[in-house]
Parts: structure tokens; sequence; C-alpha cells
DNA sequence: TTTTCAATGCGAAGCATTTCCATTATCGGC
DNA sequence: GCCGATAATGGAAATGCTTCGCATTGAAAA
């Protein structure tokens, strides 16, 4: 989803007074890869990231990557989400509303929605039942409006070979 | 979800039908895979099926599990599920209403529901963005009325140990 | 029966993620 | 600025779930 405004914080501050509460160390690698994260509005997976990072500096490696985005997640920065091909993406979290996805299971296009209406019933349902609810996850696929009309062989966003993000398998939840 | 009524068909009748038409064979393992699938309500891991098998027939392998499970799904007999624990659990699909569930973040319990009013408007927001829905996955998380009342030491089905089926981390999807 | 080729079961491989651990680096105190 | 305690790093190895490869077994059509 877009940025919504710049609140009072900047992620960076966010990101010391988290690693300050904690009693963390502030390290190049750590500042470089926030860098890198906040400057890329995509979902990313930490595989994605680190091939990024590797573009300013070889030496970080896959584990400091995996853990520092374990790390924005615990500072509201960043937050996880499954698309269903078994991979962990990140996305902004921090001045971000939440929303939920809409992917196409042709091409892999994600769609971000919010919608009010659904929000107040998920909550409404999890009441009906005595949970106090505390998150949830939605996610509708479906074919989008480009791979409606187009064959299954001159595919727009796949010309190049690339692969669906989301395989095309009919699987509830993952 | 619980079992609506007989169909004219029974689930070894669509399966052997499936079989044929697939041009496959039928053996003992299938057999049997199938039965004890049948009789357990459950959500289930295929490693789940694999020890209850085992009670029956020890030669049974994982692999022959995972095939026949695979199988089942593609027969329509059953639907895989996950809870956000990195496995993929099944339930029974053929004659049983389709609903989505609502998961205790402190004990595992797994409640299941469906609400005509949620599911029409994920179709209209699918829609609204040109897409032509195929299926969904919804599912909530909060803390169920046992859990509510109980300390996190003594826990009505935590007692003996047991492991909660959900890990305690919010991650949308998975 | 015989023939054919799907199915099985084992071990090995895949894949994303985590763990281990020896080495490096941060940062509060001197 | 220098130390020392200990957090952080990165590469390799391990993990956990699932799939593959392949030699062997067995269903079922002829
Ligand atoms: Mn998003
Ligand atoms: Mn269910
Ligand atoms: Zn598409
Ligand atoms: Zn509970």
């Amino acid at each position: 989803m877009t940025k919504i405004k710049e609140g009072y914080k900047n992620e960076k501050e966010i990101f010391l007074e988290h690693i300050q509460k904690a009693g963390l160390r502030r390290t190049a690698q750590r500042d470089l890869i926030l860098e890198i994260f906040l400057k890329t509005e995509e979902h990313l997976t930490s595989e994605d990231l680190y091939w990024l990072v590797q573009k300013q500096d070889p030496s970080v490696g896959h584990t400091t990557v995996y853990r520092t985005l374990k790390l924005l997640t615990e500072a509201g920065l960043a937050r996880e989400v499954r698309f269903g091909d078994n991979k962990t993406y990140y996305e902004h979290h921090y001045n971000h509303e939440h929303h939920d996805h809409l992917i196409c299971t042709e091409c892999g296009k994600v769609v971000e929605f919010f919608s009010p209406e659904i929000e107040a019933m998920q909550d409404a349902t999890a009441h009906k039942f005595g949970f106090v609810p505390t998150h949830h996850s939605l996610r509708l696929w479906g074919i989008c409006e480009d791979c409606q009309q187009t064959t299954h062989e001159s595919h727009p966003s796949m010309a190049s070979g690339a692969q669906p993000r989301v395989r095309v398998k009919t699987v509830v939840g993952s």
C-alpha cells in the first residue's frame, strides 16, 4: 500500500530507538540493509534483499539479511507476507496502512486492497466464537484483467520467461 | 466443518472413478491410506497420517502417503490447509462445506466458520479490481475463550507440555 | 500367464531458513 | 584513545518438510 504521510519519526530513528531499548548494537550491515529495504517499495524476500545488498557490499552474508529482516519486523518497520510459494516476503510496515492482497494465479501480479467492511466482519466473526482477535490473513486469488484476455502463451508479464510469483495451485493457506 | 449429507456417491467410489479416469492403478496402500484418512475428522499432516497408517501396515513409506494425499486432493476428496506453522494440513473436502479458520494463538485450537457475507464481499472486492476470483484463504487469529481466563502456565489444552499447533507469531500469510 | 508400465519405498536431493561457532566489532567505562 | 565484555557477523553445516531418482514390485489388460 502507498505510504500515508511522514510520521514525526522516520524509519531510521525508529530503528535506532529499537536497537537501544533492546540493548543491541548498531552496525554498518544493519544500516545498509535498512537503507536498501526502505528504498525498495516492492514485496521482497530475504534472498531478493540479499542480492541488492550484495551490489553495495559483497561481504554481507545471507544470515545477516535474514536476521536483520526479523529485527526490522520486531521494530515495526517491516511485515512478513506469504503469497503461497513457500517464501517469506517482506513489505514496509511503518506508516503504511494495513491491507490484504489479491493475487493473479496466471502472472503473479499482486494488488493491495483494504476493505473496512470485511475487516469489521472478521472482528465480528471472531467475537461470535468468543475469540479476542489479534490479526488475520486474507488472500484472494483470481485471474487479473490482463490475463483474462491473453492466451497462456503470449503473456504480458510473462513474456520473457519470468516465473509467476505464485504457483498456480489451490492451497488454502500457505 | 461437519459433514453435510451423504451424496449419491461415497468417497471410495469417487476415488476409484478418479483412478480409472486418470489411468492409474488401485493399490492396497492407497486403499488403506484413504480409509484411515476418511475415519479421521481432524486436520492432519502427511506425517500424522503416516503414523496412523504405520499402525496398520508398517511397510508403507512416507513418500506414498505424500503422493496419495496429493492424489486425494486431485480427486476432490481432500483439501490442503495451512495454519502458519509451515506444515501442510489436509481436511476432508468431499461433501464438506467450504469454510475458513479461526485459530487460537495460545493453545492452537482451530474453529471452522463460514460467513456468506464475508464470502460475498471477497468476490465483490476481486471484481472491483477486474479479477475473476478463483479461491481465497482467510484465517483469523485470536485468543480463545478458555485462554483468555487462564494464565500462560496452567493451560487447558497445553497441560501436558503439548506444543501449540500454531506458533504465536504475527505473520501475514504462511 | 505374460507383458507392460504405474506404484512403491528407500535414500538422496531440494529449498528456505536456522543454528553453530570461531572471528570481528561495537560501545560503555577507564 | 584503549580495554574488555559481549553482541554481531558470515560461512558451513544442520534443519524440517517435501520431492526426486531409481531399482524393484505388482496391477491389470491382453
Ligand atoms: Mn502488500
Ligand atoms: Mn477445516
Ligand atoms: Zn495476471
Ligand atoms: Zn486457546
